[in-house]
DNA sequence: ATGAAAGCGCTAACAT
DNA sequence: ATGTTAGCGCTTTCAT
């Protein structure tokens, strides 16, 4: 077995107390003591049992992070930013794959609250009701990434509507007025929603028609529906010349349609997607799209609440982050040439 | 705060033990006074705490992963069935972003082992004498995920060799005799050099030359580094008809880098990677690939860590995964007109 | 069938 | 400056 304070103490010949003192750097003892205790603690190699300190604290120094799919490109990179966080503040992360499944979100919570995290980051995802009486019940912080939700919770989060406007008008500045759109769900309040209206009041503002014959909905975010849309999407909009796609699997999804079809991107359609995964400068043409600081989400949440639990901070922050556009190959300037 | 078992024992009129030994299903107990129990624990809401579980019990119910990136699409996947097949064992999963160094794996074993966690993964990095020591400090079982060691641990990964072997042979097979290869580091003895032995060895298999003309060496697996070496091979080989990246991010590097330099793929120049990352089937053409089951082989993993936990098996399997070639756009057939 | 009590490894209040 | 002791919430003998 490993030796515990006690080992420590008999092999130094002095209290438990003492012990611990120096090992949590109180005061209260000589440098000679000091010196003799590190021998102890050196010669048996001696490791603090985190949880028995944790039984005493009421602190695990642990947090919790759900996501819905752990292998995603999004929640990978949000994943490291919450965990390099985690990681500076003292915090070790366990990781939960929800599925989408509200029972496994619950079970999880559960397991989460019996293994007293401190904190819970939950991402991308909707927090129902029931989720929301479990962290009241649980009395630790919780902050949103990349979502919302009806319930007075932090997040961190890009403005969603801003962003899909912005790419909108962005595709309208470089000379296109035929313009379609792959979006997500209409009911998903996050992705969904926000960024079909967004590209929408684009359109509007720029005294572009709007029809809903220039948008396509989807379940999900994924590679295939946007294979899948982009085919709908002509067959409504013959004369269609940029396609605003609400997420970057979508964007080269449609592109991998697009070269099926024999169509030319940027040249004959242009196409800008939205987040910014690795993927989009890895596909060709390299995808022009409205990034999200994944990285730094994460990072800003995990910092966010480890403030929480430190109690530095009594009422919650939610940051809205910043994107931008980062302009890459996948998009054509119509008024050149 | 959480009520405890105390709570729960006063508030049905029996002692804590019997409560334990109803939570706990053990035997000892009318089927009345479980009904009593189970009603206090309801109307309580009483959670048993695992902290002071895991105290007594010496069982933490968690695991430790290490991975040298996390977010990369590689590590996440193995994530993925990792915390898969460790949930369905009844094991939480902490997550541990080494960024490769050294020095912080290992801070992080030693965090993983003030927390006391059951076992531990270890993934795609090579296993340094330090490690090891700890590993058997730490007195707990370890597996490998893509990697191999010099010491006797158990690992689940794809013969790399073979693989590397079988990709060269189906570009051969494909007519190529021109064949280049973007390798990893002479310094890895996982994806860098068995890759690289085993190009050469189809090659010469199927008596056409090697000269290390027709190989660069990268100190990383990035898409970065496959689109610098595509030229430099070029260079080195003006003929070739063919490239084996070990890699899918350097496959995908170089077939950029092909576009830039107007380079038709496969038409004349044919590309196969290594991995079949979810990427594989999104970049343009879709990328011809030695598949390794990562998400199985990270399920795979976790299964063996939670048996020799449990103490099932006494000594460790390991296991080489299958790897397939998965045929898409990216390599041409040669003998066909 | 049930309860009292010891103790897991630690911290912290209270002596000395 | 150092030690003694009482728990933290639980499991597990050992009694009854």
């Amino acid at each position: 077995m490993n030796p515990t304070i006690k080992d420590v103490a008999k092999y130094a010949n002095v209290s438990i107390a003492t012990v611990s003192r120096i090992v949590n750097g109180l005061p209260g003892y000589t440098e000679d003591t000091k010196k003799k205790v590190q021998e102890a603690i050196e010669a048996l190699g001696y490791q603090p049992n985190a949880i028995a300190r944790g039984l005493i604290n009421k602190r695990t120094q642990t947090i919790g992070v759900l996501f819905p799919e752990v292998s995603g490109m999004l929640s990978s990179e949000v994943l490291e930013g919450v965990e390099n966080a985690a990681h500076d503040g003292g915090f070790s992360v366990i990781v939960c794959n929800t599925t989408s499944s509200g029972k496994r979100t619950v079970k999880y919570l559960r397991l989460l609250q019996e293994k007293r995290v401190d904190g819970i980051i939950f991402a991308s995802e909707n927090v129902k009701e029931e989720y929301y009486k479990i962290f009241q019940e649980m009395q630790v912080p919780v902050v949103l990434v990349s979502t919302a939700s009806q319930f007075n919770l932090p997040f961190v989060r890009v403005d969603d509507y801003e962003g899909a406007f912005r790419a909108t008008e962005y595709l309208i500045q470089k000379g296109h007025k035929q313009i379609g759109m792959i979006g997500g769900s209409f009911e998903d309040p996050i992705a969904g929603v926000p960024r079909m209206k967004g590209f929408q009041d684009a359109l509007e503002k720029h005294g572009l028609d709007f029809t809903d014959q220039q948008m396509t909905s989807n379940e999900g975010y994924r590679f295939q529906n946007g294979k899948e849309s982009l085919p709908l999407l002509l067959d409504k909009l013959p004369l269609m010349t940029a396609v605003f796609a609400a997420s970057d699997e979508m964007a080269i999804g449609a592109m991998a349609a697009a070269h099926q079809l024999g169509i030319r991107v940027p040249e004959e359609l242009s196409i800008i997607g939205y987040d910014n995964l690795k993927i989009a400068e890895m596909c060709y043409p390299a995808l022009t799209t409205v990034s999200q600081p994944l990285k730094e989400m994460g990072q800003s949440a995990g910092e966010i609440l480890v403030k929480l639990i430190k109690g530095k901070e009594k009422e919650a922050e939610s940051r809205y982050m910043p994107f931008t556009i980062v302009e890459r190959q996948s998009v054509r300037d119509l008024r050149k040439k």
